[in-house]
RNA sequence: GCCGAAGUGGCGGAAUUGGCAGACGCACUUGACUCAAAAUCAAGCGGUCUCUGAUCGUGCCGGUUCGAGUCCGGCCUUCGGCACCA
């Protein structure tokens, strides 16, 4: 008897794979799916969250081509970003060099997990033949519009030496390093991801193969407001301020109106008054504050008077206007009409100026009296104080108000996201260059795409913590202005490599397209994604993201689908001793050493056994030794019974332990076939193959070299099949040792005989007033009436019942009898 | 503050439609095999008690129901997201 050596299958079989191009797309016809695993970072090392999310992948990959898909199963790599060239700066290490060595280790490590990806569909975002298209990308953005430069308060990171995007920033940090983003007004690159706000948020109700809670997450950051923009002009100058409201209905209860510190009023009002010193140093102290201290709840309101008043289009009454903290030039105009009585900000800012609180709605049940008041009133009610308004609802009074405003000119119904546009432009050398050139005589030109890739030059030299080498390197600098021909200089600035991957998913399904990004009907053929697969820290980055591509590359014709993945599935993160694996912590545990301790079939099998998959997962060494315990089991006793089942005879007529057997399998196979297709649940899909192992030694214990080589034939030729999507190395070695032809992996699903799992006899629970009180086999298919009559007829339940009326009987057919009784 | 998720044995987790709480695995205990150990095979394994049985038990309090981990109302705790968004 051999013994289960993975040290030797898995190796064996990776090279059969290999040397077969055993995991090609197959492209013609079949129903498709297209499964896809986040691509990674090439960092150089896979660790568990990797070995999880592909284990994850790859289970799906393997089990839906047993089910007869065509499936498309690609890898590649997010391959420009920082890290690089952090290297670079640390070890004199080209960016490149380092990345395609960090590559080559990765995928060495992803081959030895064997995973089924098709390999000639690699793609690598830094490869010029690649990031070709993602600038072609951005000319078409920029054709339609949707590219543009501006200047611009945006976030900047000192450590990073660049600029972030808003979804960049967590907490007032980094997302990449933590250190805290400053502000800095700037000249860059934004996409207008704005534009498709409300399809971003609309289409949200497609997706609901996505988990609740990502859609929750982009519908907050997409944030809309339904209100109105309303027209308040500045006594004396007849400049207009319009404000953005929500609340339209208060308009009679403003008393004030504040403006951000960055207003550009500001200056204006205050310029040669005397004010202008006091207002000034209020603007001076506000900007200075980061943005976490300002958007701090905790943050005291505060504010300082312009000296100059603006009127109230509806009732033309005079409000001073002040400059406040709290107040954000980045939402709506920057400019907030102050309602002391009905918002809260409103009311502590108005107590503490001692601005007036006029109420304007009112509870049907009660007047309001504005002395007594030590909150604001924000819920619905009736309008009073409002002229002609008075006594409406006032949601009616919204509605009646902007109705108002739009006929006399004041204002309209307006529409605000908090969702802001995407600033692309990074002051860094690793990423695609954004192929735009400054020429003196014609402004800002693309590049003719002929001319593309606008590749990066490699002789650069880096520096500590400095700027990009492209903004010094002569070469690249200088350049013919496309249009004119004379001399011109590139843009220096590349992109954000959230833009290469907004659109890889896409390039897969036509890697090799040197024509263009993509084939419209490769394209097609394929997507969307059927089910996508990664971390959820990118709800809303990678996802916003790649939903906004979709949708503009569905408006330019370039596909059908208008969102990328149907399916999303948010996997867990790996933890060991209840947290997060790292270095700090010395609780890592990498792939690496699972395999060349257990294997690799082993450690995946682990990963997928220890929680489900969308759950956070802690590591465990007990359990990865219980799994392995495990797979040798399954090997000793397929190995054991082999050559006899090999010998397939005829199933035929069969009771008694063989029976139990078949039901054990096929009950097993029913439920691994809908814990994998319906639920994702592959953790209780293992725990179901491990009970049919269980039965199966059971079955061998009792018969020993007396089995029935039909029924168990195909007992063992079911357990191989059902665990080949998990350990696909042991699953190839297994599926041969049963005389088989061909691979496990080419085989189809086995389906299950239901007729195996009838029974002649069901074990019954009989309750008393709901409780647990006794058991009964009996035969199957019997009426309620005949159960109930049973249930009573047994000798304990009727010690229990006796001299009882019985006031109600519940019967559930092949479950239980309740017997309620006083 | 707002939004969302989760709380089940010593541990990871299961219970899919309101119907036997704790599948499967880990840990632990015991037996077989062995000179012995490892490996393996087998049995047991929520608490309490007057232990062939009863009783309590799924974060807490209450409700609906013949019957609640599951449904409803109110809390508590932990985690995640957003946070002066007008």
């Amino acid at each position: 008897m051999a013994e289960y050596n993975a040290g030797i299958i898995e190796p064996k079989w990776q090279k059969y794979w290999e040397e077969n191009d055993f995991y090609k797309t197959d492209e013609n016809g079949k129903k498709k799916y297209y499964v896809l695993e986040m691509f990674p970072y090439p960092s150089g090392k896979l660790h568990m969250g990797h070995m999880r999310v592909y284990s994850i992948g790859d289970v799906l990959a393997r089990f839906l081509t047993m089910r007869g898909y065509s499936v498309l199963h690609p890898m590649g790599w997010d391959a420009f970003g920082l890290p690089a060239e952090n290297a670079a700066i640390e070890n004199n290490v080209h960016p490149a060099d380092w990345t395609y060595a960090n590559i080559e280790a990765m995928k060495k490590q992803q081959k030895a997990l064997g995973i089924s990806y098709d390999w000639d569909r690699e793609v690598t975002t830094c490869s010029p033949d690649y990031y070709k298209w993602t600038q072609w990308l951005f000319l078409l953005f920029y054709k339609r519009g949707l590219a543009y430069k501006k200047k611009a308060s945006v976030n900047w990171c000192n450590k990073c030496a660049t600029v972030l995007a808003n979804e960049q920033v967590e907490n007032g940090g980094c997302w990449r390093c933590g250190e805290e983003v400053i502000v800095k007004d700037l000249e860059q690159w934004f996409l207008r991801i704005t534009d498709y706000a409300e399809r971003l948020l609309e289409d949200l109700k497609l997706l609901d193969g996505w988990p609740e809670r990502v859609r929750i997450m982009q519908e907050n950051w997409i944030g809309k407001s339904e209100g109105a923009e309303i027209e308040f002009t500045v006594s004396g100058s007849g400049e207009k301020i319009p404000v953005f409201t929500t609340r339209p209905d208060t308009l009679f209860g403003v008393t004030y109106m504040v403006l951000a510190a960055e207003h550009p009023l500001v200056d204006k009002l205050t310029q040669g008054t005397e004010r202008e010193a006091e207002v000034r140093a209020f603007v001076e102290k506000t900007r200075k504050l980061t943005d976490v201290d300002r958007s701090s709840t905790e943050m005291e309101k505060t504010g300082v008077f312009t000296g100059a008043y603006c009127i109230n289009p509806l009732n033309g009454e005079e409000v001073p206007i002040l400059v406040g903290n709290y107040v954000l030039m980045g939402y709506g105009t920057g400019a907030v009409m102050g309602v002391a009585a009905h918002d809260q900000r409103d009311f502590e800012f108005a107590k503490k100026y001692n601005l007036p609180v006029r109420i304007v709605i009112t509870p049907k049940d009660h007047l309001l009296k504005a002395e007594e008041m030590d909150a604001a009133y924000i819920d619905d009610g009736v309008m009073v104080n409002s002229a002609q308004f008075d006594g409406l609802a006032n949601e009616e009074g919204k509605r009646a108000i902007t109705a108002e405003l739009e006929n006399k000119g004041f204002g309209r119904a307006k529409i605000t996201y908090r969702l802001r546009d995407w600033l692309i432009s990074r002051q860094r050398y690793w990423g695609a260059p954004i192929p735009i050139v400054y020429c003196e005589k014609c402004g800002t030109v693309p590049v003719e795409e002929e001319s593309l890739p606008v590749e990066l030059p490699n002789d650069v030299v880096f520096k500590q913590g400095g700027q990009s080498p492209l903004a010094s390197h002569e070469g690249f600098l200088h350049t013919a202005c496309p249009l004119c021909g004379g001399s011109a200089r590139r843009e220096t600035d590349t992109m954000d490599t959230f833009i290469c991957s907004s659109w890889y998913y896409l390039r897969y399904t036509d890697p090799h397209n040197d024509k263009q990004a993509f084939n419209r009907e490769k394209n097609d053929a394929w997507v969307p994604v059927d089910q996508y697969i990664g971390g959820i820290e990118h709800a809303i980055l990678h996802l916003l993201y790649s939903r906004f591509f979709t949708k503009v590359l569905h408006d330019a014709g370039m596909t059908e689908a208008v969102e990328p993945f149907t399916r999303l599935l948010a996997q867990g993160m790996v933890n060991k001793d209840g947290a997060k694996m790292s270095k700090s912590k010395g609780n890592v545990v990498s792939p690496d050493e699972i395999i060349a301790k257990y294997g690799a079939d082993t450690g995946r099998l682990f990963i997928l056994f220890a929680a489900p998959p969308e759950r956070d997962l802690d590591w465990s060494d007990r359990g990865v030794e219980g799994c392995y315990r495990f797979l040798k089991r399954v090997w000793r006793l397929v190995d054991r019974y082999a050559d006899v089942a090999t010998q397939k005879g005829e199933i035929g007529n069969i009771e008694g332990a063989e029976q139990e057997l078949r039901r054990a399998i096929h009950g097993a196979l029913k439920k691994v076939t809908e814990d994998i297709e319906e639920r994702f649940n592959f953790n209780t899909a293992i725990s179901a193959v491990m009970e049919a192992v269980n039965a199966a030694y059971i079955y061998m214990n009792e018969k020993e070299d007396n089995i029935h080589a039909g029924v168990m034939a195909e007992a063992l030729n079911i357990l191989v099949l059902m665990l080949a999507p998990f350990a696909p190395h042991l699953g190839e070695e297994m599926w041969q040792r049963l005389g088989n032809a061909d691979s496990v992996h080419h085989q189809p699903w086995p389906l299950y005989d239901s007729s195996a799992l009838q029974l002649a006899e069901v074990e019954i629970v009989i309750q008393v007033n709901g409780k647990l009180r006794g058991r009964l086999t009996i035969s199957a298919g019997l009426s309620s009436e005949e159960m109930q009559a049973m249930a009573m007829s047994d000798s304990r339940i009727a010690e229990l019942i006796e001299g009882k009326q019985i006031v109600k009987a519940i019967a559930v057919p092949g479950k239980l009898v309740n017997l309620v009784v006083r």
